[in-house]
DNA sequence: CAAAAAAATGATATCAATTATCGTTTTTTT
DNA sequence: AAAAAAACGATAATTGATATCATTTTTTTG
């Protein structure tokens, strides 16, 4: 994959805002910056580099998809008032409630986990 | 919450179709089979049961949102390729990456894994 | 039971997020 | 430097989902 200069101002804005963006807040951020471009290649470059395992894409229940800079498997935390996400450290694989509850300080009530991979008809 | 006619089927048509389906796909079945509603109904009831926890929403990255008529916390895996979700048992918390890829066939690549609950500030 | 209130429906307009198109520009390869 | 490949920008189009609102159904209650 190469680096053009839209996909490196992506990959920066994306690391300073630490919100968990949408791909239209990070448009609007770097039109507010003086790097003004295509919201196609804001969407293009997200994709691309979420394809390419460089950053991590999180799909939100009845909301826009948003990006975390880093792709380390770490979980999230999402609030259903105010949509906000924390991070969770990526060492609490066991009895993953309670430990996401300790990790953020929510008071969590429901949990989703979805693995991806590719199935047995679509391997060949 | 009340039970009209169109929820029933709505329900109904869920748990006949084993494919964790879209509300787009369920208002098509519903209609190919004589129990033709305004799409809006679908999106409405499909939602509300969600909200009361008797039905599961799943959101899928880059496509609409799916449903699964069981919502007993079990886990689910998707295909890159065809978008195919399979279910998980819900004893799969621990090791969850290997239990998945054994319980599925799946060559797991990837894991998403969200919480969802009230964080400090909305706690009010 | 009948009247009033509440909830749900249907049809459709609308919205918003994302992708498609395509001619142009930039980058990479040879 | 020429050719090929990739990416860009502007904008049209698509699509999933919600909003609106008049009508119908269901529930409540006096």
């Amino acid at each position: 994959m190469n680096y053009s200069k839209q996909r490196e101002r992506v990959l920066n804005a994306l690391a300073e805002k630490r919100n968990h963006p949408t791909a239209d807040e990070l448009y609007a951020y770097l039109k507010a910056q003086q790097c003004s471009m295509s919201p196609a290649t804001v969407y293009r470059n997200l994709h691309q580099l979420a394809d390419n395992g460089v950053v991590m894409r999180l799909s939100v229940p009845g909301g826009a998809e948003r990006y975390d800079p880093v792709n380390d498997g770490h979980l999230h935390m999402i609030c259903s008032e105010c949509g906000g996400i924390s991070d969770i450290p990526a060492n609490a694989i066991c009895d993953v409630v309670s430990q996401a509850r300790k990790a953020t300080g929510y008071n969590v009530n429901s949990c989703s986990i979805m693995f991806y991979g590719v199935c047995k008809d679509c391997e060949s």
